[in-house]
DNA sequence: ATGGCGCATGGAATGCGA
């Protein structure tokens, strides 16, 4: 079973992508981020074209979430259940016999600012519900733009903003991997600088200045039959890319 | 030193992302 995420910045621009993405790497599930737009605009019928399944929580601009899938998802779930939130960032199915959380986690802007006062609280609800979601589902994998660079390494040496490498981000990002989630990533051995997003400023993806915040997290179970973990960075390359790549996992399932 | 791009909204300039 092959997993991935990614964060398309828009996906009424990024269609073309998603769908030559989909089509050359067959994955079983697509956990996307950023959609920014209404649910009546999802392009349901195009990706049903591609032989996917979909459902998502979109909304105006900003945010929204979506899990596509060769098999139909069951059991979804919108929102971080009793964290009141107009802001679409997380949805959950269930496929075959995987719980697949999808996230969007908030950007934060600046520590201290109010938008990371919301993601500190956002962080906390999601990592409580996290708890109760895999008791009651062993197999289960957490995907999706966390917007936290969880160690050093994740982070480009000049990268000088505290945001997304702060001690509270990180720390937050431990108790979500204290559930007993594994990062999917670090359970294989990986080249040095590794990274899932790039400025579109800068030069910044020639140069290699990034961040790997794009994280697939999985339960002990899965972590077991977890076979390798890459991000693909090709279509960050491509014309009018996103400044996310797709992280990707596969399981022997 | 600053901001440097891309997207959405709305129809120019601004907010936001990370």
């Amino acid at each position: 079973m092959k997993l991935a995420t990614w964060n398309v910045n828009s996906l009424k621009v990024r269609l073309p992508h998603v769908i030559d993405w989909l089509a050359s790497e067959q994955p079983d599930v697509l956990c996307l981020q950023e959609l920014k737009l209404e649910d009546p605009a999802f392009p349901a019928a195009e990706l049903e074209a591609e032989g996917y399944h979909a459902v998502f929580s979109g909304q105006k601009t900003y945010n929204g979430v979506a899990i596509l899938s060769r098999e139909k998802a069951n059991d979804v779930a919108y929102g971080i259940p009793g964290f009141a939130d107009e802001q679409k960032r997380v949805i959950a199915a269930t496929i075959g016999d995987v719980r697949v959380v999808c996230g969007y986690f908030p950007n934060g802007q600046a520590v201290g600012s109010e938008k990371f006062a919301y993601k500190m609280a956002w962080l906390r609800a999601l990592t409580a519900w996290l708890q109760t979601e895999t008791r009651q589902y062993p197999k289960l994998a957490l995907l999706g733009d966390y917007n936290i660079a969880p160690e050093p390494r994740d982070a480009h040496p000049d990268w000088k903003e505290e945001i997304h490498v702060s001690p509270a981000e990180r720390e937050a990002f431990q108790a979500i991997a204290a559930l007993g989630l594994s990062d999917a990533f670090r359970l294989f051995e990986q080249t040095e600088k590794s990274f899932s997003w790039w400025d579109y400023r800068m030069m910044a993806f020639r140069r290699n200045f990034g961040l790997r915040i794009d994280h697939i997290l999985l339960s002990p179970a899965l972590a077991a039959v977890c076979q390798n973990c890459r991000i693909d960075k090709a279509p960050r390359a491509l014309e009018r890319p996103s400044d996310h790549a797709p992280v990707v996992v596969e399981l022997r399932t």
